[in-house]
DNA sequence: AATCATCCCTGAACGC
DNA sequence: TGCGTTCAGGGATGAT
């Protein structure tokens, strides 16, 4: 499950084999999916950035966007190697840029550049917790009012980037109780400052293979061996030694320590 | 306005 | 062995 990570590693192994490169031809099945793609044949790639999960292709006046999904994975490389290729873009280099994806979940689209109307979760993405513009006022008074602090950090609003891996591990650093609401002011700091202390952590290490994330020439990333709590069910918590506890929060199955994370009732 | 449930989709894990 | 069921979840959407 690509997050800010996943897709920042992804966007720095592509970036020296897209960029520069004209788009000569495009190939998908599933037009409802997959949405005008025809209008960047020609166009060259100008630079590819990233929003939260979002890649971002430029391509001048319009831009290429591609979402991973769960199971979504890009690269440059022979597509013949993928059984559920779903869109192949043949590059003036000769090489083949591809969006592999068995669950369908991934997306691709080109619109007019930065006009995010069809994308209701980008168009309101909140700030890069990796950037110059992450700011505590806003994020408090965001913490202090919601009452499932976890379903705000997958929410994108509060954070850019931020997934069911990455929320439980920043949880667990700032010792926070997935389902708490109502943060109180220090809380909320130790929260804003684990965000980025995770994700960090995240991309130092190339991201976290839990099962099908690959980064972009096909590797396994290798943060999962740092993870603090996600997917450490009945293993000790590295800070107190009480097991972990694997529930469910937000229709998201969630890892947190009892003990160093309690409820507190407000 | 915030919160919750449902859908999309496939493969792996599980139970009998 | 094999078949059916359950689970995984990011984001869009509709309901509460």
């Amino acid at each position: 499950m690509p997050e800010l990570p996943e897709v920042e590693t992804i966007r720095r192994d592509l970036e020296p084999f897209l960029n520069g490169r004209t788009l000569v031809r495009i190939d998908h099945q599933d037009p409802r999916r997959y949405r005008d793609l025809a209008r960047a044949l020609g166009a060259s790639i100008l630079g590819i950035g990233r929003r939260g999960k979002y890649l971002m292709l430029d391509l001048g006046a319009i831009e290429m966007i591609v979402h991973l999904g769960m199971t979504g994975q890009v690269g440059v490389g022979d597509p013949a190697l993928f059984r559920h290729l779903r869109v192949s873009c043949l590059l003036d280099s000769g090489e083949v840029f591809f969006l592999n994806d068995p669950r369908r979940f991934g997306k691709v689209l080109v619109v007019d550049k930065g006009d995010y109307s069809s994308l209701p979760t980008l168009s309101a993405m909140g700030p890069e917790p990796l950037g110059p513009d992450y700011r505590f006022e806003p994020f408090y008074q965001i913490c202090r009012q919601v009452r499932t602090i976890k379903s705000h950090l997958l929410d994108q609003r509060l954070v850019a980037g931020v997934g069911n891996i990455y929320a439980d591990e920043a949880l667990h650093l700032a010792r926070i109780h997935p389902s708490q609401g109502y943060l109180t002011k220090p809380e909320a700091q130790r929260l804003f400052e684990a965000v980025p202390k995770v994700l960090w952590s995240g991309v130092v290490n190339r991201g976290t293979t839990f099962k099908d994330y690959r980064d972009g020439m096909g590797r396994y990333g290798g943060n999962q061996d740092f993870l603090r709590v996600y997917d450490r069910e009945g293993e000790p918590c590295q800070e107190c030694g009480t097991l972990i506890v694997k529930t469910r929060v937000a229709q998201r199955g969630t890892y947190y320590c009892p003990r160093c994370q309690s409820l507190k009732k407000r």
